[in-house]
DNA sequence: CGATACATTCAGTATTGATTGAACATACTT
DNA sequence: AAGTATGTTCAATCAATACTGAATGTATCG
């Protein structure tokens, strides 16, 4: 494997980790994502070099998170993983969830503190407001960024769709 | 102190500490967060119950990240903390430098994987451009936010979205 | 039905990261 | 200048998390 490849993994094992996942589930993504075929999980095991344990915990999570789905392949009873359609749309829709509970913190913050505390209670509705605008500015650019891909089919839009 | 704040604190610990800072930092800004006066280290470190040591390195750790800063009280030799003007237009320009870093990676992975490899090119290509317009759109949104807040100086601005 | 090929779960281990008390450094006060 | 108050750094400890090999399920094949 072409050292390139191994280095982009590696980075992306980094990347992800600091994101909250395990650094092995970056890597297996990043080992999906420049892959052209589905792997089993012990092709993963292997080119990871990680035990097959640890592989089918992370191919679950992964899974669970929508960033990787299992594909049949015929005359074959392993499981084969691939990477899903839209993995990026998926992550991002994660953090949009956490900007939700941001926003139901923020709305705690603001009836613990109540009246009396003029400048904290400014600051938590801000951190509510700013959330808010956030959460909704994100929306509208997934929605956007999925109309733009639906009208230009040809040049992300590969193999058939759920 | 009222449970409903300290629950408050305790939340945001929680919270912040699943966006990769330790969960002292997080209860740390929870407390400057909900409190009308600059705390002391002492202060922070009694009503945190945790040690001075662990205190004064997540302060500067938060300091360093923009969140917190440091105010003199006359009269007085020790250094208080207080939440910075934004803390969260600065937690979300934060994330806006991990895209940029995103972007580089998926570039990075659309070079090694060269020409011999559709699919994986196509799926990093969409990576890429992605985090790109993701890029651009928080850059739009912490601008527009600015403004909106320059318009209004002093006003929590409640109420309505964009 | 027994054997085989998988995938999953689990107890134990290793690794990482945070916290602590103590030592150290620095700057005031008298 | 000595003493005191304060902030920082550091080795050791502690807690959390992920990984592993072995055991356990579960389905397929002969």
């Amino acid at each position: 494997m072409k050292p390139e490849i191994q280095t982009f993994i590696e980075r992306l094992g980094l990347f992800l980790e600091r994101l909250g996942m395990s650094r092995t589930a970056g890597r297996l993504l990043g080992l999906l994502l420049v892959s052209e075929e589905p792997l089993s999980l012990d092709d993963l095991a292997r080119r990871l070099h990680v035990s097959k344990a640890s592989v089918s915990t992370n191919a679950r999570f992964c899974q669970q998170l929508g960033l990787v789905q299992r594909v049949g392949v015929p005359g074959d009873r392993r499981d084969y993983y691939e990477i899903s359609l839209n993995p990026f749309e998926h992550a991002i829709r994660t953090r949009t969830a956490a900007v939700s509970e941001g926003i139901r913190l923020a709305q705690a913050g603001v009836e613990a503190v109540g009246d009396d505390r003029p400048k904290a209670r400014a600051r938590l509705e801000e951190m509510r407001d700013l959330y808010t605008y956030f959460g909704a500015l994100m929306e509208k650019g997934i929605t956007g960024w999925g109309a733009r891909r639906g009208a230009a089919p040809g040049d992300a839009e590969r193999g058939g769709g759920p």
